[in-house]
DNA sequence: CCGCTCTGTCACCAAACTGTAATATATTTA
DNA sequence: TAAATATATTACAGTTTGGTGACAGAGCGG
C-alpha cells in the first residue's frame, strides 16, 4: 500500500485535519497551500492522487485540474476535488475540468477516505492491464478484448478505447470535449458531434448482449458508463 | 520446484522486502542494485525468472530488458517489470521491450507471487519441451512438430517458431514490432508489414484443420492466438 | 552448378475504420 | 404548442490498415 497523496488546500486547518485522518490511515501526505506549490510538488514528487480544494488564493481548483491533466507527467494521477458549495452545476463543472471524484464540506473522515480508496483502486486496475468487469461485461486490456457473458463482442479500435475508458470511469458523466482529451488525446481537432457517432457505434456493438443500456445520455451535459438501469 | 529468480532493484529496503516474500514462498533469490551486476549475475548463474526495476541507477529497465533478450543466454527468461509509474504508455513501452508482465509499485506480495507463478508456468512449459496443447491443435518442440487432432502439420520454421511463441502467450495481443523481438530477435531489422506475410504463412498452414481462425487480427494493434472464437 | 526451400519486400487489392455532414427524433423552453 | 436545442441515425468519401500473390536473393544439399 502507501500511496502518496498531495494535498492542495490553503487553510491550515482543514489541511491538518485530513493530513491526521489520512495518515493514520497509511497514506502518505504532502501539502500544498496554493496552486503554484501544487504544481511544483506534483512534478516533483509524482503523487498516486490529489486532493483539490475549489478554492484557492491564486489559481482556482478547476484551473488547476485542467492544467495537471495537460502535464504529461500529472495527466493520469486521479483528483477528488474539495468544495463546500454542493449545487449540481459546480459538480458539473469540477467533473469537465477533470476531477474523478466530488467531496463536499464539511465531510467526514471515513467518507473521505472511502472515496480516496475506491478511486485509486479504480485507477490502479486500469493501469495494471486487470480485465474490467460490470455485472457480465468484461474488457481485458491484455487480449485486446471485450466479453459479454464469455461471448466475444465485435468492436472497433476507438470503441474499444471509448468503452475502456467508461468501464474504467463508471457511473460519471463525461462531457464530449472531456472524451475527447480523454480517450482520443489531448491535441486533436474532432468535432464534437462525432463523439456521438462512436457512441453510436459503441452501443450497435453491445445492443446484441444488451449491454447498450449501460451506455447513457444526460442530456445537454454528456455521457455516462452505469450498469444500474 | 524450487525456481530461481533474479531481483534487479536499486532501493536497498524493497529489495529485502521482495526477497522475504519470495523465499517464505519456496524461492530461491538472487540481487543485483545495478543493470550491470544484472547482467553478470543473469549470465553467470541463470535464473528462471527477473524482476526488473522500471528504474535503476545506470541503465534504465527497458535497456536492461532489451540486453538480456538480446543474449542467447538470457533470451528466453521471462521478465516482470516493477514500476511506479501508471501510465499506460509506460506499459506499452514496457511490453514492447520484451516484459512478459508488468507489476505497478506499490503492489502486494501476493500479487507479485500470483504474477510470478502465472509467468513461470507459463514459460516453463515451453522450456521443458512439453508440447503446448489447445484445443486439438499441439506443438511439440521437442519432435519440432505440429499437430492437428493428430494429424502432422506441414510447417516451416519461422512460422514454428511463431506459432511456439504464440501458443505459450495465448489470449494476449502483440504488435509486429513485439512479434519481431520475441520471434526473430531484437536485433534484427525487418519490416514490419513482413509479419503479415508471416502470420498468412502459418494461417495457410493451419488452415486445412480449421485451426487458422485461432491466429487473430486485431485491428491496428496487432495480433492474438486465442483458442475462443 | 543446379534445383530446392525459405525469407523478406513490394505492389496491388480488399476490408475496416474515421470524421463529417445531412436528416430524423427527441427534449427543453418560451 | 411551436420554436429552439440537443441527440440519434444514416450515408458517404477519404484514409488507414490488413491480406495476398509474386519475386528475387540467400543458403543448402546433392
Amino acid at each position: 500500500m502507501n500511496h502518496k497523496i498531495l494535498i492542495v488546500e490553503d487553510e491550515r486547518p482543514v489541511r491538518e485535519m485530513i493530513r491526521f485522518a489520512l495518515e493514520r490511515t497509511g497514506f502518505e501526505i504532502q501539502e500544498a497551500p496554493d496552486g503554484h506549490q501544487a504544481l511544483a510538488m506534483a512534478t516533483d514528487n509524482t503523487p498516486d492522487l490529489i486532493l483539490l480544494d475549489w478554492m484557492l488564493p491564486d489559481l482556482s481548483g478547476i484551473e488547476l485540474a485542467r492544467r495537471f491533466r495537460k502535464d504529461g507527467h500529472t495527466q493520469d494521477i486521479p483528483i477528488i476535488m474539495l468544495t463546500a458549495r454542493a449545487e449540481e452545476d459546480d459538480k458539473i463543472v469540477g467533473l469537465d475540468a477533470g476531477a474523478d471524484d466530488y467531496v463536499t464540506k464539511p465531510f467526514s473522515p471515513r467518507e473521505l477516505i472511502a472515496r480516496i480508496k475506491a478511486v485509486i483502486r479504480r485507477s490502479s486496475a486500469t493501469a495494471n492491464g486487470e480485465p474490467i468487469t460490470h455485472k457480465g461485461l468484461s474488457l481485458d486490456p491484455e487480449s485486446h478484448r471485450v466479453l459479454a457473458n464469455d461471448d466475444p463482442v465485435e468492436i472497433g479500435p476507438t470503441e474499444f478505447r471509448l468503452l475502456q475508458f467508461f468501464m474504467a470511469h463508471p457511473e460519471r458523466v463525461y462531457s464530449r470535449g472531456q472524451l475527447l482529451d480523454r480517450v482520443w488525446g489531448s491535441n486533436v481537432y474532432i468535432e464534437e458531434r462525432t463523439v456521438d457517432v462512436h457512441i453510436r457505434r459503441l452501443r450497435k456493438c453491445l445492443a446484441p448482449y444488451g449491454y447498450d443500456s449501460f451506455i447513457q445520455t444526460v442530456h445537454s451535459v454528456g455521457y455516462r458508463f452505469s450498469s444500474q438501469g
